[in-house]
RNA sequence: GUGGGUGUAGCUCAACGGUUAGAGCACUGGGUUGUGGCCCCAGAGGCUGUGGGUUCGAGUCCCAUCACUCACC
């Protein structure tokens, strides 16, 4: 994997760059559509294409349980399981033990955790979480981590952490085909102590990239961005950073601020399911009684399929009669408008104006 | 026509003769951050079919009446 930081925004920390994986390459910053189970829910391969997603997330965790990375190996690895010859990042499914399964230990060793399908009882250690990786085949595997909870104290987030590290350690040391990269995952809750000696540790080791984990777990989005203002600069400049899980529009726009490359968020395709859509002015909720009558698109003048031809009333009752076609239309809506925002973003950095850009982008919320 | 049963929120149903008649669904609004097509929070909504009676007090007991329903002529 290679990266490369084409242009930096002399008004912010905002970076310009290209990530080249296998399966092509990725302008960013960039937002990563999440497909848990081998599919982003709702869309097939074609629409995410033509939405312009450069790659997509897969879950180690769920993919595990269920049809098992065996399988999908002798399938002939992810991509052609789901039919995605775009690249692919997987998680090392450390988040879904924590917030999924129900943990019966995490020992030095792994975590024991039983199944949210059928409760059957599994270990996973770091080395299996990379060897589940290697056989999905992706293009960036994540090292398997504890994502700590929030609120947490300093004495076990320093306990968390350093477990992680040397869990990242054993997770570097797993790996050995040079088509697949590997990202350390920062921990240390939100002390930026223990940020930084995790950044440093981990740094040692050395990965392809750095992830920031355990943040939007439900502290105060100001602490985020505190905990994101002090972190973000210790990033080593020539790697990629992704800040797992978050987030919201504002959420990507802070963060591309503060020089963050890589995002994902179940947001876009989630509350496109509960009826949640996205738009420049701030978000609506497609169910509310005011749209029954509405001629107009979700957002005027947008050019995403369900903008061109339906509108506001007709979804509305898709949502409610609970239709199909309303998930897939409200996913392909969101994510156009979370990938045009990339866009829009990417264009600022480049013609320098990003600070510009992000005041316009504020002025034109409620 | 005769006999029985049932009438409580938009729907399906709770509520010992005793606080301000409740729940689920539906409806209205809010939430949702490395995904369980969920879930959570809040709100609105009632002349307890109608009219009498008994009682300190009736959704509840009694009488009449209307509606629906079942069985039998």
């Amino acid at each position: 994997m290679e990266f490369h930081v084409l242009q930096r925004d002399h008004t912010s920390q905002a970076r310009r760059g290209r990530l080249i994986t296998c399966h092509g390459s990725i302008e960013t910053p960039v937002f990563m559509p999440v497909g848990t189970q081998a599919t982003v829910k709702s869309l097939s391969p074609d629409e995410l294409a033509i939405l312009n997603a450069e790659i997509i997330l897969g879950n180690t965790y769920h993919l595990f349980l269920r049809p098992g990375a065996e399988r999908i190996q002798r399938l002939g690895g992810l991509h052609r399981f789901m039919n995605w010859n775009r690249s692919i990042l997987t998680d090392s499914g450390g988040f879904q033990v924590f917030s999924l399964a129900r943990i019966n230990q995490i020992q030095e060793d792994g975590v024991v955790f039983q199944s949210h399908i059928d409760g059957s009882r599994h270990l996973i250690r770091p080395e299996t979480a990379m060897e589940v990786q290697a056989q999905l085949g992706s293009d960036i595997a994540m090292s398997f981590d504890e994502c700590t909870p929030y609120p947490v104290d300093h004495p076990y987030a320093l306990e968390s952490m350093k477990r992680t590290v040397r869990w990242a350690r054993r997770c570097r040391e797993a790996v050995k085909s040079d088509r697949q990269a590997v990202f350390g995952i920062v921990q240390g809750s939100v002390f930026p102590d223990l940020r930084r000696a995790c950044l440093e540790e981990l740094q040692e080791i050395g990965f392809d990239g750095y992830a920031l984990g355990s943040l939007s777990v439900g502290e105060p989005k100001e602490l985020m961005l505190e905990v994101l203002e002090r972190t973000m600069p210790q990033m080593p400049a020539a790697k990629p950073r992704y800040l797992m899980g978050v987030g919201t529009p504002e959420d990507l726009v802070e963060g591309v601020h503060l020089g963050v490359d890589m995002f994902d968020c179940v947001m876009p395709t989630r509350n496109a399911r509960n009826g949640m859509l996205f738009t420049s002015r701030g978000s609506i909720q497609i169910k509310n009684s005011q749209f029954a009558d509405d001629p107009d698109p979700i957002e005027i003048g947008c050019s995403c399929y369900a903008c061109r031809h339906f509108s506001r009333a007709y979804l509305r009752h898709l949502f409610i009669c609970k239709e199909l076609l309303a998930y897939r239309l409200n996913t392909i809506h969101n994510l156009h408008h979370y990938l045009g925002l990339m866009t829009a973003m990417r264009q600022a950095i480049e013609q320098g104006r990003f600070a510009e850009w992000r005041e316009r982008f504020y002025a034109g919320r409620r």
